[in-house]
RNA sequence: GGCAGGUUGCCCGAGCGGCCAAUGGGAGCGGACUGUAAAUCCGUCGGCUUACGCCUACGCAGGUUCGAAUCCUGCACCUGCCA
């Protein structure tokens, strides 16, 4: 397969470098031939979330341009869990981890080709780790770091008010191993990530350098925040989630939907494959008619597209376009408002006397975490059944309220929509 | 080691014996505007309860009092000044 010579600009054009080792050589380097390169994902919860989808993406748009990809699933270094600012993580069983490595596994191998000249190739790196001895450990790669560099990294240093054990002291050593097992054992020269890894990803450049005088390359992307710098990928449940039994499909695609016009740009640049021409194209037309919002719906079913397949994405755009349409409930088919509430969220309730209560309703539906919330709700004038608004709280809708096939449309301000069924 | 100060709700930060579920700001949630955007304005913001009300909460453990976030004692942690 022959090189794509153009990448580098690419990614640079995307965004997608925040920082580099040495751009010449890294240039230099990409363009000779195919590279071997690798980026790590550590197994901190069941799912991988957006953050971990720039890397999956920019993982693809290496191997794309002709690189030999090396995923890497973190099952020795999600055992000890690299430093955070806010504190000391939480160690997980082995069992956990071994769960969550598989799960991340399947996550990562359907965005990567792995058959072909340059095949992928999956790597977990408690494969080399679990085994090693302490001696060997301290004499190998221990020796090769100073205690006084590991201390003034920011992370660590942030940390020593506060405290820092030393198991997460010692992660950047593990890290920095996978880069060296894997150049010695596998040619790899390159390693990626996010830039809040920078300092494990050079920290592996050096131990590689000093080790074995090796030249190894690296670069980090850029951490993805909305306008106002907080982080992205908060939504009501917390992170967004790449699982569809953690986030269904419907709320990932409202969620690129609903992405501030400033925003579109960047973010159709990093998570889409579209092409400079029709991003540009795009970003001009969400200038000139924001209304239209075509830079969302663009990103939202691009992204949408590459992490669920066409098929969710169809169900999705259908399902709000029942929901958000603005006809009426019951011009849709039964079939149709059936496919969209359950795509939205949906939940059955056994009838009692009659029907629930509108509070039981926005409770029984996840809308509304206590009754005292959803009292509120129907207070500040955020509750609507089958989008009438509603304003007792104690009131119960009637068996004529009832549309398709014995639904109520809950809705709790503008977005949030569920689906309760009286069965 | 000595002296002084602090620890309050998701976060920051008032309160210093009853009027405190606790002022204010931020986040969150809802409404208006709009484009299922941003900004702005308004409202709301511990839980249970139809409600009177009840429960839980002001670092931890005790105590004083009819009554404590507020006073006392001990403990833990943090901060500043001196050594």
């Amino acid at each position: 397969m022959s090189i794509d010579p153009g990448l580098l600009d690419d990614l640079e054009w995307r965004g997608l470098l925040a920082h580099s080792t040495d751009p010449d050589a890294l240039r230099a380097a990409l363009t000779e031939g195919p590279v071997r390169y690798y980026v790590g994902f550590d197994p901190t919860a069941p799912s991988l979330h957006m953050g971990n989808l720039v890397q999956i993406l920019t993982a693809r748009r290496l191997q794309q341009a002709g690189h030999v990809p090396y995923a890497l699933v973190g099952g020795a270094t999600g055992m000890i869990g690299d430093p955070k600012e806010s504190g000391e993580r939480t160690l997980n069983s082995l069992d956990i981890v071994k769960d969550w490595v598989e799960r991340v596994r399947s996550q990562i191998e359907p965005f990567l080709d792995f058959d072909g000249p340059n095949a992928a190739t999956m790597v977990n790196n408690y494969d080399w780790t679990a085994s090693l001895s302490v001696i060997d450990f301290l004499r190998d790669v221990g020796k090769h770091f100073p205690v006084n560099r590991m201390l003034a990294r920011d992370v660590v240093s942030r940390r020593l008010d506060s405290g820092i054990s030393y198991t997460e002291f010692s992660y950047v050593l593990l890290q920095s191993m996978d880069f060296l097992n894997l150049y010695r054992d596998h040619g790899v020269t390159l390693q990626f990530g996010g830039s809040d890894q920078w300092g494990n990803i050079t920290a592996g450049v050096e131990l590689v350098r000093r080790a074995d005088g090796g030249k190894a390359h690296a670069f980090a992307t850029p951490l993805v925040t909305k306008s106002d710098g907080t982080k992205y990928g908060k939504t009501e449940g917390g992170a967004l989630w790449l699982d569809p039994a953690m986030m269904s499909p419907y709320a990932f695609h409202q969620f690129w939907l609903n992405v501030e016009d400033e925003k579109v740009g960047e973010l159709l640049r990093i998570f889409t494959f579209l092409s400079r021409a029709e991003i540009e194209d795009l970003e001009a037309q969400t200038a000139e008619k924001p209304f239209l919002r075509a830079g969302q719906k663009a990103l939202a079913d691009a992204v949408t597209t590459l992490v669920h397949g066409e098929q969710e994405t169809e169900q999705a755009k259908a399902a709000a376009a029942a929901l958000f349409g603005g006809g009426e409930l019951r011009d849709l088919s039964p079939a149709t408002l059936a496919a969209a509430l359950q795509e939205a969220g949906a939940t059955e309730v056994a009838r009692g006397d009659g029907l629930p209560t509108v509070v039981d309703l926005l409770v029984q539906s996840g809308l509304c975490k206590s009754k005292g919330e959803a009292r509120r709700t129907v207070g500040e004038g955020g509750a609507y059944v089958n989008n009438a608004r509603v304003t007792d709280p104690d009131a119960s809708p009637g068996e004529a309220d009832l549309v398709g096939d014995g639904w109520l449309v809950v809705r709790r301000g503008k977005k949030n929509i569920a689906g309760v069924r009286v069965v």
